[in-house]
DNA sequence: TTAATAGTGTCTTTAAGACACTATCAG
DNA sequence: CTGATAGTGTCTTAAAGACACTATTAA
């Protein structure tokens, strides 16, 4: 990167590189009600005033584009401390904003349902969607569309290879509450029973860490509607070695992409 | 993204936000004499003038981030055709550039062992390096180290979830080629029979679209120290569905990060 | 009691590891 | 022939799916 000076191409000029404005673009997902939801803000002022559009804003020169992400977290929703927050892609598209040059970097943020927003928000133009309608129905501002269905997409990849279920979930949990957040992001029916085994029983032979869950001995109370209250668990160490659960995959699966093959 | 006077942070200047400029970077992989190699340039000027560094430029106001990398592929290697160019992460701390602002997009290129470089590259400032090299003993310019890392990092992910390894070999290949991209970038032995076995039976009852190798008919010539001569295959189209070789999980392997926990 | 949710036990299927064996080449 | 690489067959183990069954709560 970054050379001006080094092997020109042809008829461009290094002494004046291209300046854009640099934005850091944050996609929060929970889990409200057994379904997966995205925090969204209302645009105050133009482009795309009053639009509903993800969370975000400058990078500052003096800070990592990951400070940049939590500043921002912070600023606009007053979330401090997601149990995930990590960068998935950078979008640069020309005209991507009408009124300059800017590349965005996109973050995926989880955390447990906050409930209502913190401080220092503007609660009225701040609210989780169902990722369902966001999608749907919704009309987002920018290329915020994308860059939700690609978060989505990156969070449903990563169930499968890391940790990542349990940033949905509070410090103890139910193994169900888990399992819905399987089933949500996977649009796909786990039997309870397995789902159990795989969690509470040892990680293949060969590692070492801990189990994925560890009972706490508590339980939780009892759903309004009755039935028995659930063994209470902590997240265990295991997950880095092999995560315990695996994707089903179905026929009509084909579509999902995995990554930048050459489309030529 | 992008919302110059929308709610702004405090005592920030809403009106003129920083300027940066944007690079892609661009890690070549391709596999010589069975091993990982990269394709490193020298750098002519300063910053860092003589030292070895990732091919890459500036992006252009009007062409996308993938059109960048693809034109800086071109300009810097002389390739126009890897077999799978993706992007993988973006980088922009403080100071990365002792210049100016520079926020780079760096993008993971695979290709075929292409000989020697074709046209239009300057040979003597562009080689391929064996990545073990690289990355213990060469000190590249810029944070270029880190991102060759993360480059190899991110491959060997993606060989257990994609199609990632067919795009280190021809057209054609034996699967014994095809079985050291596996084993030198998980850096673990595989055996022959099981290899083959995952590759050619067919892919996971639900899965429809044929297999991950159909044979050719044809053969390799025998290597010069003899042996059998190798029938040669040709990627098939059931690699989207679910990937034919699982990465081994050796205890040693809790290192290996997955991506961004919160570090607090 | 019934409806609802949580949790156990077990049989079967399938993927993966181990490894002995055969096949075909160069020299 | 020997050494080297390619390819087959089979036994065993481990993970995953299916599913019948028991347990504990609210109303």
């Amino acid at each position: 990167m970054t050379r001006p000076g080094h092997r020109v191409p042809d008829g461009y000029d290094t002494s004046a590189y291209p300046s854009f404005a640099v934005t850091v673009d944050i996609v929060i997902l929970t889990m409200r009600g057994g379904h997966l939801h995205v925090l969204l803000v209302q645009r105050g002022g133009e482009p795309y005033a009053g639009m509903w559009a993800l969370p975000g804003g400058f990078k500052r020169p003096d800070e990592t584009l990951d400070q940049a992400a939590r500043r921002e977290l912070r600023e606009e929703t007053g979330l401090v401390a997601p149990k995930h927050l990590a960068q998935f892609g950078a979008y640069g598209d020309p005209g991507r904003d009408p009124r300059t040059n800017v590349v965005t970097v996109a973050y995926l943020a989880v955390t447990p349902d906050p409930g209502s927003l913190h401080a220092g928000t503007d609660a009225a133009a701040a609210r989780f969607w169902p990722v369902v309608d966001a999608v749907r129905e919704l009309s987002l501002a920018f290329d915020h569309h994308r860059i939700l269905s690609d978060a989505v997409d990156r969070a449903a990849e990563q169930l499968e290879q890391t940790d990542l279920a349990t940033a949905f979930v509070g410090d103890t949990f139910a193994l169900s509450e888990l399992q819905s957040v399987y089933e949500e992001l996977w649009q796909a029916e786990i039997d309870p029973a397995n789902f159990r085994r795989s969690l509470t029983s040892p990680p293949p032979s060969t590692a070492a860490p801990g189990a994925y869950v560890e009972p706490t001995g508590k339980r939780a109370k009892a759903s309004p509607r009755g039935g028995r209250p659930p063994e209470l668990f902590r997240a265990g160490g295991a997950w880095r070695t092999q995560p315990p659960v695996r994707r089903p995959r179905t026929p009509r699966d084909q579509d999902r992409r995995t990554g930048g093959d050459i489309p030529e």
